[in-house]
DNA sequence: CGGCAAAGTTATATAACTTTGCCGGTGCTATATT
């Protein structure tokens, strides 16, 4: 075997690997399928990648996101890599067709799950040697294989189809329970585990229960005008994520942005881009903002609001205090704010009425037709016609049974995540205790600073400029202030 | 479900109240049209 200490110095310049890189890629070349759960920010990829240089073959990576794929390639081949492709929808038809007829010249290959539904795409791979098959961020196969994007949960039967080729899941944070969900759905029999802690000894933890509308956004901008920046607000809502911007710009932090899922492609880089420059000090965004955001240096996550479930409000916070040094979440919650987690989760499904009509339907219209006509969201008509295909053998009225059955299923489950976070946000018990439980681990060592519940100094977070900032500020901004820390 | 703004209603002419209507996240790809 080769010495994997002397390719990661003669390919990557390194002479240490960082927590879990040794252990998975030891048990890859060893031919154990793996899935490893390592600490955001500690070079995931590298777990893939120096494979690469060992293993016969091409290596495949299903990768979420378009701008994921940019970053991962543009990387390897400022490292001097030039047999990288990404096949998405950046290439045009021609430039497609050949990518796949010569799809044996590359050694890193990248495609979204929905690119692999595609019959020519497999019919390529499958005349290539596949070393390895790289799921990365693999929560989403759980997080969203079941509805948003089912192509995810169909990454198994790509797996079978390619011959069961070597496989690896990259994640930051699954439960027990989401790791399972992910090798079920990958078809992976046994697999060998890495699991590292979620904790981030360098991120304290506050939550805040507030009342009306006023309460909350006089507090976020006493937050965000007082605390160590770069920092990140996260709203539940665009519309949440605009005010916020507008508002806190309005409170002298001028080096501000919005960001969301219904921005132009431009825009979104450019403030990405922007944040990672450290030209802008803050981000009001709604939970599209994050993946790919590789900063070390953020020192606050506020939550607006509650977010939808203790994962994602670990992932989120997590983007904070890369660098190791201390940084702050503080998550504001207002009694209510799990009703439009709900609002959200039962819009995302369809009706009764709208799954029987669509069987009614179905023979006599387009799809586009059918969408308009039961005015079904995207979303909503995928959840259906990915059950149709599936299930092609049985009944139009078995199959609307089955797939009520599953959107109730699948409501039941999002209500328990609210449920656990609304626990979690109520309890007495050290914040950083309650999600090492939930992860099922156990906390070694007392943190220091750790969370509200064992006695935080939020003081301690003041950034350096805010004095400064203070001056700045008009009168009355001072004076409402002066006169609400005495309220 | 619930917050909020705009429209409507009231007792008496402008301010305070009630009702109504609206809105709410995450992303890939393919195809047709400019």
């Amino acid at each position: 075997m080769a010495n994997i200490q002397k390719v990661l110095m003669e390919q990557f310049g390194y002479s240490s690997f960082r927590t879990g890189q040794k252990e998975t890629i030891d048990s890859l070349l060893s031919g154990q399928h793996t899935l490893s759960m390592l600490p955001t920010g500690t070079g995931k990829s590298l777990c893939y990648q120096l494979p690469a240089y060992i293993l016969e073959g091409a290596v495949l990576i299903v990768s979420p996101l378009l701008s994921l794929m940019q970053d991962q390639t543009e990387q390897l081949k400022m490292r001097g890599e030039k047999s990288v492709i990404a096949i998405n929808s950046f290439l045009s038809f021609t430039e497609k067709r050949q990518v796949l007829n010569q799809l044996q010249n590359y050694r890193f290959i990248f495609m979204s799950p929905e690119m692999l539904m595609s019959r020519k795409v497999i019919h390529a791979l499958k005349q290539v040697r596949l070393s390895l098959f790289v799921v990365d961020e693999a929560h989403c196969i759980s997080q969203w294989g079941h509805d948003f994007r089912p192509d995810y949960r169909l990454l198994g039967e790509v797996r079978e189809e390619l011959g069961q080729p070597l496989t690896l899941a990259l994640t930051a944070t699954a439960t027990s329970e989401v790791r399972r969900d992910i090798l079920h759905h990958l078809k992976i029999e046994a697999a060998k585990e890495w699991v590292f802690s979620v904790d981030r000894p360098a991120i304290a933890m506050a939550v805040e229960q507030l009342s009306a509308r006023r309460e909350k956004m006089d507090r976020l901008a006493k937050l965000a005008v007082s605390l160590e920046k770069p920092g990140i607000i996260y709203f539940a809502s665009k519309r949440g994520a605009e005010e916020g911007a507008e508002w806190l710009k309005e409170h002298g932090v001028t080096r501000t942005a919005y960001y969301h899922g219904g921005m132009n492609q431009e825009d979104r880089i450019l403030i990405q881009q922007q944040f990672l420059r450290d030209e802008l000090e803050v981000v009001c965004a709604t939970n599209a903002f994050g993946m790919g955001v590789n900063k070390e240096n953020i020192r606050f996550v506020i939550h607006y609001q509650m977010p939808s479930q203790l994962e994602s409000y670990v992932q989120e916070i997590g983007r904070a205090g890369r660098d190791g040094r201390k940084a702050i979440a503080v998550l504001m919650y207002t009694p209510g704010d799990e009703a439009l987690h709900s609002m959200m989760a039962e819009a995302e499904f369809p009706t009764d009425e709208q799954i029987y009509s669509y069987f009614l339907y179905k023979h006599s219209c387009s799809s586009n037709e059918l969408m308009q006509k039961l005015s079904l969201t995207d979303v909503q008509y995928r959840f259906i016609s990915h059950y149709v295909k599936k299930d092609a053998e049985s009944s139009d009225e078995e199959i609307a049974q089955s797939i009520i059955c599953k959107r109730q299923s699948r409501l039941e489950q999002k209500k328990k995540k609210r449920e656990v976070i609304l626990r979690w946000i109520h309890s007495n018990q050290c914040r950083r205790e309650g999600i090492l439980e939930y992860f099922e681990e156990k906390l070694d060592a007392k943190r220091e600073p750790c969370c509200d519940v064992c006695g935080l100094e939020l003081a301690s977070y003041s950034g350096s400029s805010s004095v400064q900032e203070r001056e700045d500020e008009n009168w009355e901004v001072i004076l409402a202030s002066l006169l609400r820390e005495k309220g």
